[in-house]
DNA sequence: ACAAGGATCCTCT
DNA sequence: GAGGATCCTTGTT
């Protein structure tokens, strides 16, 4: 049941109501799960944090194409970070998967990790990329379709904790403050708790 | 053709 | 908590 995967219409929303709806979703690609446990959402248009702000490049193209497909892009030259593409053809918006927890395949997660011991912490969103194989050719890669990397339903219910981005001092202070980051409740599973807000939002999927 | 800077991570202290 | 790694994308000349 939750390993089914989500239709493209789940995605076709503002990036604001889909990012808390993604928390406690299953990220597979064969063997390797994982549970998402952070996201923040970055909106169309007016928001200074958003790559697609300045307009539509090559890099940023796959923000603006039809919601349900990756967006990944590449960081401080060496960082692979996942998005999931929402809104209307023409909205340069998405929703970057920050924090993950393995559900299976750990040994491959490790391995890709550079072969790290102990916990396999997914704190961070270059750490994402890293554990599910990722570089920019998956740009454009629907995730409701079968093979590859697909989005499952995951979690029937979850609780999800709001606050601020992070790493967007460039932006406008009101983009800054927005609070378009979202959680899960367990901080172990979180990039930098200490940064987070105090309003939580309870989400029920039973119920659907 | 060039310069600047980035939605980060790791290794120290 | 601070700093270096590392190289692609972008806007400008």
């Amino acid at each position: 049941m939750s390993r089914r995967r989500l239709p493209e219409s789940f995605f076709s929303r503002d990036a604001r109501d889909l990012a808390p709806d993604l928390i406690g979703r299953w990220l597979r690609r064969d063997e390797v799960i994982l549970q998402i446990t952070e996201v923040e959402a970055y909106l169309w248009p007016d928001d200074t944090a958003c790559h697609a702000c300045a307009g539509q490049t090559a890099r940023n193209a796959a923000m603006f194409g039809p919601a349900g497909r990756a967006y990944v892009y590449l960081c401080y030259g060496l960082h692979n970070m996942l998005n999931v593409v929402s809104n209307a053809v023409g909205q340069g918006s998405a929703v970057l998967i920050r924090a993950a927890r393995p559900i299976a395949g750990e040994a491959i997660v490790s391995a890709r990790r550079g072969g790290r011991t102990g916990p396999v912490m997914l704190t961070g969103p270059g750490k994402v990329g890293a554990a599910l194989d990722l570089d920019v050719s998956w740009s454009n890669h629907a995730l409701f379709r079968a093979g590859g990397l697909e989005l499952l339903r995951g979690d029937p219910a979850c609780e999800v904790r709001t606050g601020p981005r992070i790493g967007i001092d460039y932006a406008a202070p009101k983009d800054r403050d927005a609070e378009l980051r979202f959680t899960s409740m367990d901080t172990r599973w979180v990039s930098k708790p200490r940064k987070l807000g105090t309003s939580v939002i309870r989400i029920d999927r039973n119920k659907r």
